[in-house]
DNA sequence: TGTCCGATATCCT
DNA sequence: GGATATCGGACAT
């Protein structure tokens, strides 16, 4: 199977299905003429107007999160602890204000130059973590609205043919969001590749 | 204009 | 395991 990007219907989804099939595919940076990126192996899905736990929980709309209302397949990205930015997908339709959270990537493209970004050497600290990912792939707000579909662009997402078996994707709750209460906090909204046993994925012919 | 606080990472013990 | 760094946005005043 040929590399090819993600276009935009893979976005115009249920954002949990998104969150899963995000699961195996490679985020990719060209930044500064070289490739950097990983394969997506953790995600979160934030559901806009029920989820309590999401930005836009009750409709809320602001400068931040308006892209989340426009249409799936741009880049949702903001800081946090004033530290480290989190960069998120924005799934569905108009005015459907929901997202998927990018949580960890094993990295694949640019591994070298992602260490220095990282001033990290051990290459399972590149990219385990929502702020780290971001450190690594050199992302920032300058991407904020950025669309992963548009022609000729240099942050996009590709699927390589790597094929995920159901039965290696893992489920569990959201992490630091306590504050959105038990219940939401509770909810089963974080995605995983399961790698324990054996293979977590295989490569399709 | 002011205050509050987080969808975390890291360093320290 | 616990403290804390550090800042922009949200919302109140």
């Amino acid at each position: 199977m040929p590399t090819r990007r993600l276009k935009r219907l893979f976005f115009l989804r249920p954002t949990l299905k998104v969150s899963q099939a995000l699961l195996g595919k490679y985020l990719i940076h060209e930044y500064k003429g070289r490739k950097l990126g990983g394969m997506i192996v953790e995600t979160e899905a934030y559901i806009g107007k029920k989820d309590r736990a999401a930005h836009s929980y009750g409709g809320r709309r602001t400068k931040r999160n308006e892209i989340e209302y426009g249409i799936g397949g741009h880049v949702y990205i903001y800081m946090v602890y004033g530290l480290h930015y989190q960069l998120n997908f924005v799934t569905a339709g108009k005015d459907e204000p929901e997202c998927v959270l990018i949580r960890a990537l094993e990295p694949t493209d640019g591994i070298d130059a992602m260490k220095k970004f990282r001033h990290q050497k051990d290459e399972r600290n590149l990219a385990n973590g929502p702020g780290k990912l971001c450190q690594a792939l050199h992302l920032d707000r300058s991407l904020y609205g950025h669309d992963l579909c548009a022609k000729g662009s240099k942050f996009y997402i590709e699927d390589r043919g790597v094929k995920v078996l159901p039965g290696r994707i893992k489920k569990g709750p959201r992490i630091g969001i306590d504050y959105a209460g038990p219940y939401w906090a509770k909810v089963h909204w974080r995605f995983w590749l399961d790698r324990k046993e054996g293979k977590a994925y295989t490569f399709g012919c």
